[in-house]
RNA sequence: GGGCGGUUAGCUCAGUCGGUCAGAGCGCCUCGCUUACACCGAGGAUGUCACUGGUUCGAGUCCAGUACCGCCCACCA
């Protein structure tokens, strides 16, 4: 045993407990001080990786809490637990922050060149790694530090290689020429998931194209009916990219025109009026211009109708090709000057503001544009129907369940994944290609020897510029951080791994593609459940975020509260797929939580018998020496492992946390603290009965500290160790064995319940009545013959809990009131459950107004207890009920209809005593009225 | 345009199988420094479980619809 500062600390006590975890080697599945049973199959949880350059948010240490929760739950079952901790180099993501710090130097990837940039990025998530580790250890996570992970490490870049190529081969990766999403301030392309679509405000402009003779091969007069078709447009600057002109084949207005041409202008260039059901008449003019490298339906159009694809935009969002003046002037200056130009020449038909979707970039939030690329593609058909095949078979179980339908609608409306990134941080894609055009894919670290269609040897080929999407990386985790492709004992060991949590925001940029990868490469689902955990707000219910300013730093919070505060503050009220408020009162509300188990357990130690050797081994409680709130007490606890056991088999966390927060709260410290008090500072009572009573608390303490170890590990753990132990424990509470639900003493809890309402009721009368709490009144109490012995037993603890001196016990309710002399006022009357008690007033205070006062009290009782019973007789009146209600619940009425008369029946009785004893004239009250 | 979630005490939220489910924390009011804890203890007040209808012996809970708030997905220039 060690000993416990009177103050709680959580720096301290939270500072010492994870050296001494790592000291212990507790964390690896297989380490050194691992307790696991090799019977139970492991528990696997990989953690999804943070990113690298990232700083831990709120959001973090909540997922991390979950899941160390989770590992910490079974690793105490005694299941071989590995939590494989990673980081994420998050390509885009990374390059945005490593950019913008370029900026502000002056610098540029361009200026930098890929060697140097790369070297940069290499320095600077170097520096930020070690944060994002040491965050994670002050959260407290058990994680195998051994097996950390990363996703730009040797092992992760085979495993994308092979991957790949594995991927190449079997015809599910291909290379082709597609309209892309392209971020110019990012100067790469996004997947779809990427784009944000934004609701703005733009202008819809009309402009006229000017119809051409076929003849003469020059515009038709202006005089003709005619002379000009009129498009619309938001975007005028894709003009320039133009190669047709659509309407809908039902539309009478433009039926004569279709085959005919117009001219663009600017670019000059004659395109002709085609037909297409993609048109909707009722929009606009109803003639739409066709951009086919610039537009998505365009694109699709252009397809239909084999025309050409000029592109028009460059990577940086200028334009360019044209061979107009707008070359090299930003899309925006051309739009400008374009509408001009129009005008000026008396095209400009119209234009007026027009609500609309603009797809931005996710990371950057520039307007998107789509263009153009030749990209690699991922084929997503198959593997889909696969991750389907897994959630519908229930092979994998998704949490909360409802989720399971956005994940159908995803996968079932999939498009093929696009994983060419022009980015430089990542993973180049192991594509070559020779002067001839063949492509190699090649799983070596070195490349290929030669091109594997011609030959031609390496030195004539050329890697892709390009890099992998982040996901692409991220996809292949739960097992690329297992050894895949190679077949190592972690992998054939730890996977399929058991949870995968993470937030649902991801569930399509990652889940899904975890999934799909995992069953495509493994033949195995990669996780048995899905669990999605909800977002965290700011107090407003706004999204956390750093434009906002709103971020909570979990450094500051774990300073100021503790890590286990801050744990429970996530977990408690929580349930999955549902976003959380986070503020300072709950966190106040944890903090307070564990402040009090620590004085709780400071009380216990202190409590020890001195015949207790501190250092001795744990001895379970002598049934023999234990009264029955000792019995009650760890009937309690049996009760709460139970329920605390069903929680976790629900992965309702919040509810643990619940339960346990009322466990120790409400009953051991509220009630098992104090009856323990007062035998234990019984000197009449034998040592042998003082000391099963400390061993009792020992051993309700111990089960709690066990049990509520995985969300609050550091506080339980610096407790357990101030607490003996079993010769069979090991030296820390983070192995030590999760308890076992014992037996039950549903009548003994019966009997406390209604002990412990007694204390209340008396609490309350004599509080309502304004009697000062110090003083010790005379106080009688009828028990029922069966709870005798457990009165007496308790007798001292009753007496001191309610102030009653001298507590005398009646053996039937008509015995009650002649123990003392009735005083003027009246007494005070408690009903609760089988007891009932009378509180004398003394002399000095009693006074006519506090009789009607407590005549009022017992009136208002009454009422309420008539209210409920006149509705369990109605109930019971109900023959529909009586017929088709199982029989247990009629029985459960049946009983409360009893009690609930019994109960009106005896405050009848003590209203008429009441009223007699003060001698008002009100003798006959019924409860019917309020003075 | 589809889909999902939320609506329960002043605030933030639990509520699993339909039957002691009208709950917690915070806040508020009244007391109290009783030898674990003032980060505490004792007591108290506060509800049309958003609305409408339905199923059922019985609905906060299941079904249908409505309203408001929020989220996700979606190629209308």
């Amino acid at each position: 045993m060690t000993d416990l500062p009177k103050a709680y600390t959580p720096r301290e006590v939270e500072g010492a407990i994870y050296e001494r975890w790592l000291a212990a080697d507790v964390f690896a599945p297989d380490g050194v001080g691992s307790t696991a049973d090799p019977d139970l199959p492991p528990f696997t949880l990989i953690q999804p990786p943070p990113n690298v350059t990232g700083s831990l948010h709120l959001g973090h240490a909540q997922r991390t809490t979950v899941e160390d929760l989770m590992v910490r739950h079974a690793r105490m079952r005694g299941h071989a637990a590995l939590f494989l901790p990673g980081l994420d180099h998050a390509g885009i993501a990374a390059q945005f922050v490593l950019d913008r710090m370029l900026a502000k130097e002056g610098e540029s990837r361009q200026t930098l060149g890929r060697e140097r940039y790369l070297e940069r990025m290499r320095t600077f998530s170097d520096s930020t790694r070690h944060v994002m580790l040491a965050q994670q250890r002050r959260v407290g996570a058990s994680a195998d530090w051994g097996r950390l992970r990363y996703t730009m490490d040797d092992g992760s870049a085979h495993a994308v290689r092979v991957a790949f190529e594995r991927l190449y081969r079997d015809g599910l990766a291909y290379r082709t020429e597609a309209l892309i999403s392209w971020c110019p301030g990012c100067r790469t392309s996004v997947s779809d998931l990427e784009v944000v679509p934004t609701p703005e405000t733009g202008t819809l402009w009309s402009v006229r194209y000017h119809l051409i003779d076929e003849a003469t091969g020059r515009p038709v007069p202006a005089s003709d009916p005619d002379a000009t078709i009129t498009v619309a447009t938001t975007r005028p600057e894709t003009i320039l990219g133009d190669t047709a002109v659509a309407v809908h084949p039902d539309d009478e207005r433009y039926r004569h025109l279709v085959g005919r041409r117009v001219r663009i202008p600017f670019v000059e260039r004659d395109v002709p009026i085609i037909v297409d059901d993609v048109v909707d008449p009722a929009f606009g003019t109803g003639a739409v211009k066709i951009t086919p490298a610039h537009d998505v339906d365009d694109h699709a159009t252009g397809l239909r109708h084999g025309l050409p694809t000029p592109t028009i935009l460059a990577d940086d969002a200028t334009i360019e090709n044209t061979g107009t003046p707008f070359d090299g002037l930003d899309r925006y200056e051309a739009r400008r000057r374009l509408v001009a130009e129009l005008d000026a020449r008396g095209d400009l038909a119209g234009e007026r503001p027009h609500e609309m979707i603009v797809g931005r970039c996710q990371r950057s939030n520039d307007v998107l544009e789509p263009r153009l690329k030749t990209q690699w593609f991922i084929r997503t058909e198959s593997m889909a129907a696969r991750a389907l095949d897994a959630t519908r078979s229930g092979r994998t179980r998704i949490l909360p369940e409802r989720f399971e339908r956005t994940w159908e609608h995803w996968l079932t409306n999939i498009r093929d994944w696009n994983v060419s990134r022009q980015l430089w941080w990542g993973h180049r894609i192991p594509a070559w290609y020779c002067p001839l055009g063949h492509v190699t894919v090649s799983a070596e670290a070195d490349g290929p020897a030669a091109c594997a269609t011609c030959g031609r040897p390496a030195a004539e080929l050329a890697q892709d510029p390009d890099v992998f999407d982040t996901w692409f990386s991220s996809g292949l985790w739960p097992f690329s951080t297992l050894g895949w492709p190679n077949d190592t004992d972690d992998l054939r060991r730890y996977y399929p791994t058991s949870v995968m949590e993470t937030g649902y925001d991801i569930i399509f940029f990652w889940v899904a593609r975890m999934m799909m990868l995992g069953l495509q490469l493994t033949d195995q689902a990669p996780f048995h459940t899905v669990y999605l955990s909800g977002l965290i707000r700011d107090p407003e219910g706004r999204k956390m975020s750093k434009t906002k300013g709103n971020v909570v730093d979990p450094l500051g919070v774990i300073d100021e509260s503790g890590a286990d505060a801050l744990r429970f503050a996530v977990v408690h009220g929580a349930a999955a797929g549902q976003d959380q408020r986070f503020g300072p009162a709950k966190l106040e509300n944890a903090r307070n939580f564990a402040n009090k188990l620590w004085n709780a357990t400071r009380f216990v130690v202190g409590a020890r018998p001195a015949s207790i050797d501190p250092d001795g081994e744990r001895q379970p409680p002598d049934p023999r020496q234990l009264g029955p709130a000792e019995r009650w007490m760890l009937s309690r606890a049996n009760a709460t492992v139970d329920a605390v056991d069903r929680a976790m088999a629900d992965y309702a966390f919040g509810e643990v946390t619940r339960l346990l927060y009322d466990a120790i709260w409400n009953e051991f410290c509220d009630w098992g603290l104090e009856f323990a008090k007062v035998r234990l500072a019984d000197d009449e009572l034998e040592e042998a009965t003082r000391e099963g009573t400390w061993w009792a608390l020992v051993e309700a303490l111990d089960t709690y500290l066990r049990l509520l170890h995985p969300v609050m590990p550091f506080v339980t753990e610096a407790l357990w160790a101030a607490i003996p132990h079993r010769s069979s424990d090991p030296a820390l509470l983070i192995v030590a064995r999760w308890p076992g639900a014992g037996p039950r003493d549903a009548g003994l809890e019966a009997e406390l319940d209604a002990v412990i309402g007694l204390v209340r009721g008396v609490r309350n009368a004599r509080a309502e009545a304004g009697i000062e709490p110090r003083a010790w009144l005379p106080t009688e109490v009828s028990v029922p013959a069966p709870m005798g012995p457990t009165f007496e037993v308790l007798r001292p603890a009753i007496e001191r809990l309610t102030h009653a001196r001298p507590l005398q016990r009646r053996l039937t309710r008509e015995a009650l009131g002649d123990g003392a002399q009735p005083v003027a006022g009246g007494a005070l009357s408690v009903i609760s459950g089988e007891l009932e008690a009378i509180v004398h007033r003394p002399t000095d205070t009693a006074d006519p107004a506090a009789g009607a006062a407590e005549r009022a009290r017992l009136e208002r009782e009454l009422g309420e207890a008539e209210r409920h019973l006149s509705a369990a007789r109605a109930r019971l009146a109900n023959d529909e009920f009586m017929a088709k209600a199982p029989d247990a619940v009629v029985a459960g009425a049946r009983a409360r209809e009893t009690a609930l008369a019994e109960q009106v029946d005896r405050l009848r009785d003590r209203l008429d005593a009441t009223g007699g004893t003060q001698g008002t004239g009100g003798t006959g009250g019924t409860g019917g009225e309020t003075a």
